[in-house]
DNA sequence: TTAAATATATCGGTTGTCCTATATGTAATT
DNA sequence: AATTACATATAGGACAACCGATATATTTAA
């Protein structure tokens, strides 16, 4: 993944992730169960597994398996992406919030 | 464009466009402008027109053409497209964004 | 101990966001 | 008339977000 800081939305699936990680440790079900409060479907296996993977393999999130499950958490290097992707989130998409509410 | 109310989120810069032509009808390059002003960079031709026609072709947005250049604006159909998209925008980072600031 | 459920993972394919480079048509300038 | 600048457009390619289908461990239940 990238996060360029410039035009680029294509790392909103990661993004998201990388937030919810920010807030707790979590396992890859619970990831995706807090996707789906929020975005109203749960993300497929085929979709959250590949980017678990890629942001693994970015250095971003590491994970400590313990039985059948992994508990995922974000990396100081993770804490860093994520903070300036918030930014560029904010600034990019700020007013939409505002006005629709 | 798709917009599923789901789990998908390719559709930022397409959504993005609609939300800027819902205040105002703009030119190719004015909408450029708008999303530099919050993206930090000029999005270039070969990502604005591609995507300015898949929504003429969907019907959501259509352009008059005057002199050198075409001024879009939504149609019916497109005001309710951006409608559902942003729900689903704002239920998917509200907090996100709320926790932001 | 087999069966079922849970959790993680890969494969092949489609679509949308991006790029650089190039091309076309229109307006203003020289 | 030729040049420059502006606005729109296409071609070809990379990568990320998606999918359905399938596979592999691990735990629990029958």
């Amino acid at each position: 993944m990238r996060y360029k800081y410039g035009c680029d939305m294509r790392g909103m699936f990661s993004f998201q992730i990388l937030w919810l990680l920010s807030k707790r440790k979590m396992s890859g079900e619970e990831i995706a169960r807090e996707i789906a409060k929020r975005r109203g479907e749960k993300p497929k296996a085929g979709t959250l597994y590949p980017a678990l993977k890629e942001l693994r393999m970015a250095n971003m999130v590491n994970g400590v398996r313990s039985g059948r499950t992994i508990t995922y958490s974000l990396t100081a290097h993770g804490r860093i992406c994520l903070r300036h992707a918030l930014t560029y989130f904010c600034r990019s998409f700020g007013d939409v919030f505002n006005d629709a509410k």
